[in-house]
RNA sequence: GCACAGGUGACCGAGUGGUUAAUGGUAGCAGACUGUAAAUCUGCCGCUCUUCGGAGCUACGGAGGUUCGAAUCCUCCCCUGUGCACCA
């Protein structure tokens, strides 16, 4: 079969930006039976269907699994359809919509498309966690929940708190661990991967698998990326992630908008960069011999060619120059369409300017504030009207204030700024 | 089922009959400064309309009620937690 690089040599790649790993020990002892039998280890990392799309926080993880499979390990990619419908234990609401099972396939999908940027689609065994419960009687899943106690549930932390805070804990997110447990079960896996919030439903599996006569899986967690805001882990709900579908310049301006601390992170976690190289940056940064915002325009470059290819990388670095550092306005802002009748300032419904004149264009004019709304850069009429009043707004570089602007002829593009963001609205006749 | 404690804007958390779109904090957005960094200062931070002076609507778990007037008082309901009970 494969033949396995030496034990040490997978070890460093291996522990290679962990956090930690349930044992080390263990997994020595593993790696040399895989190399010895020439057997691979199967290594698993579950996820959840249903949020599909993925950030640059999931890829720490995903990384990692492939430097499992670069090393000639099975990575099993396991979807979690069917605990996706009792959703994990959030601490926040504990309602969640219910999936349909055309959602699930659709989601798992995505997900495939979006891992397979970074995982060896030939090498990777996707699996679905509903193949074995929605086999299970109530009674074989009952058995299951009498293996563990209420109190073992609760050493959990977010229970603990919640249950110490007098916060709500449903029955099902109590569940919810011993099904990702027995998922390690039913795949007699070696190794299970995690973020370092999972450590708790990983060692599950290790408990249930010794249960079941297997040998307890190695348990590996990553750290947790932060997201843009560098406080927070990057999340969806959270609005502070960079998607890896998101398009190359969007992804390459949220890197540059991190804070040069969190950058450090993200070299650490997102890029092949060595650990002596991220540190003789660090070095020179602070001796001033590099400027912070070169290296943070590496990295940018670094993450979007991951995702996007060299090519798009190098695009992106070169428009976010022009706009932010010329600032003149790049080539591929996005074009925003809408129909006068949607925006115009007609006569009919304002009085008191002098500009309309009887058998002129129907629409004089148009209102910023239903442009903005329309390219959303605001979220609301009012925000756009308050932001416009702030002096926030900028056509073609100059301040605009007024939330009424006359329009020459149509079709009219108005090149919007507001803030970091730029649109540019196409407002056609009809 | 009974008793008690709670349910306020994105979140936390004041307010217990009357300038109340509702103190304060956090988060967010924008402006200045910068490197679209951090820190700091300033403004904004429910929605719609506006002749930019304002006007209207919606909002304090839900539905009714008392009152000139309610987030605030009363009734019923829903939700959460705790204790008791149940578990024959």
């Amino acid at each position: 079969m494969a033949n396995f690089p030496p034990v040490e040599e997978q070890l460093a790649y291996i522990k290679k930006g962990a956090a930690e790993i349930i044992h080390e020990r263990e997994l020595r002892e593993r790696l040399e039976q895989s190399l010895k039998t020439g057997k691979p280890m199967r290594v698993k990392a579950g996820f959840d269907p249903t949020a599909p799309d993925l950030h640059v926080g999931h890829t720490v993880l995903i990384r990692k699994l492939k430097h499992f499979q670069d090393l000639g390990h099975t990575v099993i990619f396991l979807i979690g359809d069917f605990t996706g419908m009792i959703g994990d234990p959030t601490g926040r609401s504990a309602t969640r919509p219910p999936l349909t099972r055309a959602d699930i396939d659709r989601n798992a999908e995505t997900y495939k498309a979006q891992v397979f940027k970074i995982l060896d689609p030939q090498k990777t065994v996707v699996d679905f966690n509903s193949r074995w419960f929605s086999k299970m009687t109530p009674e074989d899943f009952i058995r299951l929940t009498a293996k563990f106690t209420v109190s073992q549930m609760l050493e959990r932390e977010d229970f603990h708190k919640r249950f110490q805070e007098e916060k709500p804990i449903a029955m099902h997110e109590l569940l919810y661990p011993m099904c990702q447990g027995y998922d390690s079960v039913a795949l007699e896996a070696d190794v299970e991967l995690g973020g370092t919030d999972q450590k708790f439903n990983l060692l599950m599996g290790r408990i249930l698998q010794k249960d079941a006569g297997q040998l307890s899986q190695i348990i590996l967690t990553m750290p947790l990326l932060e997201g843009t805001d560098g406080v927070q882990k990057m999340s969806k709900s959270y609005g502070n992630y960079i998607g890896i579908n998101e398009p190359p310049q969007e992804i390459y301006g949220k890197v540059m908008s991190i804070s040069d601390a969190l950058m450090w992170r993200y070299y650490e976690l997102l890029t092949d960069v060595k650990v002596a190289e991220i540190e003789q940056m660090k070095s020179d940064a602070a001796a001033g011999k590099q400027h912070p915002m070169e290296i943070k325009k590496t990295l940018a470059r670094r993450i979007v060619q991951d995702f996007h290819g060299e090519l798009a990388a190098k695009a992106a670095d070169e428009s976010w120059a022009k706009q932010f550092q010329k600032d003149e306005v790049p080539e591929n802002v996005e074009r925003v369409e809408m129909a006068i009748s949607e925006v115009g300032w007609s006569i009919s419904s304002d009085v008191g300017h002098p500009v309309i004149q009887a058998g002129g264009p129907k629409y004089p004019g148009v209102r910023l504030d239903k442009v903005l709304l329309k390219c959303g850069l605001a979220s609301s009429g009012a925000e756009a009207t308050r932001k416009i009043k702030e002096g926030a707004v900028r056509i073609g570089g100059n301040v605009e204030t007024a939330t009424r602007i006359l329009v020459q002829e149509l079709p009219a593009e108005l090149s919007l700024r507001l803030g970091k963001k730029m649109k540019i609205a196409v407002i056609r006749e009809s």
